[in-house]
DNA sequence: CGTACGATAGTAAACGCTTACTTGCCCCGC
DNA sequence: GCGGGGCAAGTAAGCGTTTACTATCGTACG
């Protein structure tokens, strides 16, 4: 492994030189020296070492996301964003999926603060874990006072997310849409309760209810995970609770995918006898049967947003804070509701299926 | 920034003293010392200097992961088996979505040696580019000598994986599960020629043909990209092509939903129709609709075992090559094929549908 | 003709940590 | 009583870069 050393001496000059060059400084360095130097360099195979360029600059061009998992579609795209805008300037990009555990969040911060990483983006929501956030903002101040960069994709602890979107506005408008399609009995998958984000959806829910006039039943709100399992579990909980509904509003896409499983098992046809929206428009609503309607999240400008906003706090500028807008998508698992014979009938039909 | 030097005046020991401490040498340190050094350590909020530590050790715990597209679920699970073991022993994962495009795979672990990674996976299948092939060797030599690991979990340039799945076998089985279904005239999307991967499954397409006595007719064989719109189109070419088939075998998963979709756009039925098959079973294939018969592959398994590997060949080890067993799912895409009349009907409707 | 300045290049001091070597003690056995 | 061995801790030399200072050489200018 050629080191600067190695470069300087067959070159001719000295490592000053050569770090002049390779590193691209904009100091003036006589082209036919430079020349020299890139020969040498080629010819040993040089690669410059980052991490004691790091090591002197005192942070290295890798950003660390932070994401709940990255098996799910929504991280995965935001990632991607990331990983597009970041490579263009050399940048590296390191995931951490959390899976939602305080623990693994903090440690995984930790470790990027440990690694000196320039940046530190968080896709999903922040946790509501008091413990974890203090450690946590200890953690990012260590990082800010090295010249690290940290971004917010979701709500969290300290605030509004740098890069976001207005979740709760973009929640009532599908509210409203279901309501303009007649329905009344709107039932909401609340996503986990230890999520800022859940909170702004269900926010938005209630907006939504309100501005159509339709009164709120605690009945039709089940708190739930955030993955397709638990819609299926979801249904469930709201056909436990009796309350008659004729659509399904889920926090997210996977939620929303998981009730139509169950739904399905149960006896009931979407859209026919219950309607279903989701949120945030993976890959996999569109082209899922029925397509799923939801609200569509600019994912990966998302990602790449929060990359530019975090390069512009590293050249020292204060960027403003960006709500990106969300667009209503809706497709085949939305509907009238049932007439209100059908209906009924759809209501008694669900104790039945489930005791089958 | 609290470094090792302000660790050490507060616990009034010398630098060599707490790095024995804080880093967990094998070196016997006097238990109160020990605890005087950890006291000042937290005092200070003293986390430790990856970069300096690794210019010293020459790599950092840091592994990249080279994938094709951190978006396709296949990748997202490797990856996130990788990081899953990875975790546990404090190692960082880097993902680099190549987009099968040989420079970015270059510069990506060109970026990865310059960082003094640990470990390079590659994920996804090499490419079969000589040029790439060359520069990635000068590369990969030269992050071994500095005690790098690599490891591949799919054929590349230079022989097997060392963590993979038999491609050929596997495919040949699902062919041969076809014919036992009936089917005798069954095309092939075999993915893009410039992967090693897509050479193996279409050898396995071939065995499973003359495994079960049916001549293979070129028409039926068509090269296609890998996500879901190239299975559109191979759908496309295989009905230009002009050859009468009653079953499609995909050379992944998303290249057979992609031509489920294209199929129903033309009025054919799944399976009905045409009986189609993937390959991966990513999570979505089980909740399309139909439902996706595929083979499946321990995804993250595969990610956790290349990391483990990786994690031998650090520790000086020479581990063996493994190959993971994949198993054949079949769902409700697959069926027998249609009555002999019915399979004439189903091939004169194509040619219509296409001019609709 | 002396001087100051622009253009280049070199010197060497960090950056934060690890570790081979050295030092200082204390205790044991002869 | 003293040499030797073992435990603890300290010293200091790197690891590969960057960069603030210096140094050198012409040359243009007063």
């Amino acid at each position: 492994m050629a080191s600067i050393t190695d470069v300087a001496r067959l070159a001719g000059v000295s490592t000053a030189t050569v770090s002049r060059v390779v590193s691209l400084a904009p100091y003036a360095v006589n082209p036919a020296t430079r020349e020299r130097v890139l020969e040498a360099a080629r010819t040993l195979d040089y690669v410059p070492n980052a991490l004691a360029r790091g090591l002197h600059k005192s942070h290295v061009p890798v950003v660390g996301v932070i994401v709940h998992d990255i098996t799910d579609p929504y991280f995965a795209e935001v990632v991607r964003g990331v990983e597009d805008a970041a490579s263009v300037g050399g940048f590296l990009v390191i995931t951490c999926s959390s899976d939602r555990i305080a623990e693994r969040e903090h440690s995984y911060v930790r470790l990027l603060r440990s690694m000196r990483a320039s940046t530190v983006i968080f896709a999903g929501s922040g946790l509501t874990d008091p413990a974890l956030n203090a450690e946590l903002a200890m953690h990012l101040n260590a990082m800010r006072a090295y010249g690290a960069a940290v971004v917010h994709c979701s709500p969290h602890a300290l605030g509004d997310a740098e890069i976001g979107i207005d979740n709760a506005a973009a929640m009532e408008g599908i509210v409203v849409a279901l309501a303009n399609l007649g329905h009344r009995r709107i039932a909401f998958l609340a996503g986990p309760a230890s999520l800022y984000v859940s909170h702004e959806r269900l926010e938005g829910y209630r907006r939504g209810l309100a501005a159509t006039g339709i009164g709120s039943d605690p009945r039709l709100v089940v708190s739930t995970g955030f993955n397709q399992e638990s819609g299926a579990l979801g249904v469930d909980a709201l056909v436990a609770a009796g309350a008659p509904f004729t659509a399904i509003c889920a926090a997210n896409d996977l939620l929303a995918l998981g009730a139509i499983q169950r739904l399905a098992e149960l006896g009931l046809d979407v859209p026919r006898d219950v309607s279903v929206t989701g949120f945030d428009d993976i890959p996999t609503a569109a082209m899922a049967s029925p397509s799923l309607s939801t609200v569509q999240l600019p994912l990966k400008e998302i990602g790449r947003r929060a990359f530019a906003f975090a390069e512009r706090v590293l050249a020292g500028e204060t960027p403003k804070n960006d709500v990106l807008p969300t667009t209503l998508v809706m497709r085949g698992s939305t509907g009238a509701p049932p007439a209100e014979a059908a209906e009924a009938a759809a209501i008694q039909r669900v104790p039945t299926a489930v005791v089958a």
